[in-house]
DNA sequence: TTGAAAGCGCTAACAC
DNA sequence: GTGTTAGCGCTTTCAA
């Protein structure tokens, strides 16, 4: 039943063609009759010809491929870019292929040697929390492979063919917590995650710089570094709550580990946010289902998707004139404010 | 500054080899001396030769590559099928393709052609909610390319290269209102989804058999049809309040519309579960953040990925002895009970 | 307007 | 053990 598929001189030899002018003709090419042309796109389409993209690639030395690199397809964050990456990539023309290191840099090098292998023209990555060794980008950039960084990113990198699309996460953070403030808190807390990555150290300074600027003192005892996760953030919690004094809100580097304070604080018969408020980073779907709804930072995914193949697709096709050079993007936050952390309505 | 990539036959040329030896030693072929394979790895590390898989799978007839067309790739369910699925065929060596269709047709369509032309070596698919006429599957069908469908399967496929992997939502369903049965609710209201989608129809009639199974009316005041999302399910309870008997639980085919409906029902002073119980399906994330958490149906996601690239590896490498057609794989649901849904502790 | 020929980079028969 | 040869299916000069 091994019913093999019909190439391009399956059809060239039953129109008593050359394969060269069915080539053309199924491109479009102006300098073939509209009659052949026809004739062509008939017999294509009764023998459902469908082109060898490989083939095609390999002569072309193009693969009209890009790859994406994430720590894990899992959650929120990363869903939401990657549909916006696949959205952009498909409106250019491109298909995608994914992989994910799951955080794990022996993972993210093979993964890269992948896509190389695979003829990827571009290849957009988000880093894994465990990648200090960059060495395996060097492979791309070698081969002159434009390399796209979102959200995690490779900060020491230079060379002409990298670029990056961030968020400000500085900024972010430094206006959720200049809110807390106005709203009353002094004693506030911050979760964090692991901080060699560029998005917990920048939410970190944000929050840092924040205090700082409203006169408020830094007090270590209030900052905790902890899993990213309701139980991270649960476990944190609890022990600041031991305190002499407690903190009266708590800014966690993202929902979940808030929503898991949250949960913490509110069974210590506590407030939120009257004793204790509380605040989060990402604008997960589940903010607008917590009790009460959580206040937190909207990192817009979708558009640092589709920034990341404009930005590679400006690396593929340089404008010769002015000097396009690849350049990085830094996004604005938005701040989501809900009621756990409103307390002066 | 364009670094040409090393080729397989650079470093014969360097080695003074031809270049199916080199290609043998890489491939560690064992009838190539050790000494030659040492000097081949040895120049293929240094000029950092990545073997081009176009051509080698242009040249083989495989291309090593797995395609997948899911309706959207964010949300909880489909992230996670996707995590089961990357993992599965990585550990097999397969790299995947991604698509989504967006709940449409036509992109269904053109992306099959995509994944078609790009020679994967099997499609894994899970239709677009718009998707009544499924042609466009023939032409994978009769280019003999194995098809597994899996969540959202064409139900009236036959043939020998077409396989499916399905929760048994029926099974959960008729566990999960034959619970609150149980728990002493005797009106229980159904939220529904569009019923042309298998998975829909098959949780309402869970529905409708345990009520039956245990001796209650079906009254269709108590079935809505509404969006599977957040406010869908606010707006369908809210009609049903005004009932002059209103539920006393609420079922809903996934867990958004029950978060909101369980909003709305809160608002209304209600209390959860004494007054209205409530479950969703899909243990989603954000389950134990509700409050109450939320009652619900675990689908267990990770292994319907897995499932499907097996079955999928079956169909590629069928077992001559004994009659290995492509079978279909039915997953048990698993009930998650919470405080949503307890009415006696 | 069309055809002939070459070749993308690799692998696999078949030779030696 | 290693080399020679041919060819996967396509595109693209170049020539007619």
């Amino acid at each position: 039943m091994q019913n093999r598929r019909a190439s391009l001189s399956d059809v060239a030899k039953a129109l008593q063609l050359s394969p060269s002018t069915v080539s053309r003709a199924l491109a479009g090419h102006k300098d073939v009759s509209e009659a052949t042309k026809e004739r062509v796109r008939l017999l294509a389409d009764e023998l459902h010809y469908q082109p060898n993209q490989l083939a095609a690639a390999l002569r072309r030395g193009r693969s009209n491929t890009l790859g994406v690199l994430v720590p894990h397809i899992t959650g929120h964050f990363f869903p939401k870019v990657l549909d916006g990456i696949a959205v952009e990539a498909s409106k250019a023309g491109f298909s995608v292929m994914i992989f994910q290191s799951n955080e794990d840099s022996k993972q993210e090098k093979k993964n890269i040697e992948l896509l190389m292998n695979s003829q990827v023209e571009g290849i957009l990555v988000s880093l894994a929390n465990t990648t200090t060794d960059f060495s395996h980008f060097e492979l791309a950039r070698q081969q002159n492979v434009p390399l796209v960084f979102f959200d995690r990113v490779m900060e020491d990198f230079r060379g002409s063919n990298v670029s990056a699309v961030i968020l400000d996460d500085y900024l972010g953070a430094y206006q959720l917590v200049s809110h807390l403030i106005e709203q009353g808190c002094t004693r506030i807390a911050h979760l964090t995650g692991l901080r060699h990555l560029n998005i917990h150290r920048n939410r970190h300074q944000g929050y840092r710089d924040a205090l700082t600027a409203h006169g408020l003192e830094i007090n270590e005892d209030y900052v905790a570094q902890c899993e990213m996760n309701q139980y991270g953030g649960a476990q944190a919690i609890t022990e600041m709550l031991k305190l002499p004094a407690p903190p009266d809100a708590v800014f966690a580097s993202n929902d979940l580990a808030a929503a898991g304070a949250m949960q913490v604080i509110k069974a210590h018969g506590l407030r939120v946010p009257h004793d204790v408020a509380v605040a989060g980073f990402s604008n997960e779907a589940f903010t607008t289902l917590t009790e009460p709804m959580l206040t937190t930072v909207d990192q817009g995914c979708e558009t640092m998707g589709i920034s990341a193949v404009r930005l590679l697709q400006k690396m593929l096709n340089p404008n010769p004139d002015r000097l396009a050079q690849p350049r990085n993007v830094v996004l604005k936050p938005k701040l989501i404010i809900r009621e756990s952390s409103l307390r002066r309505p």
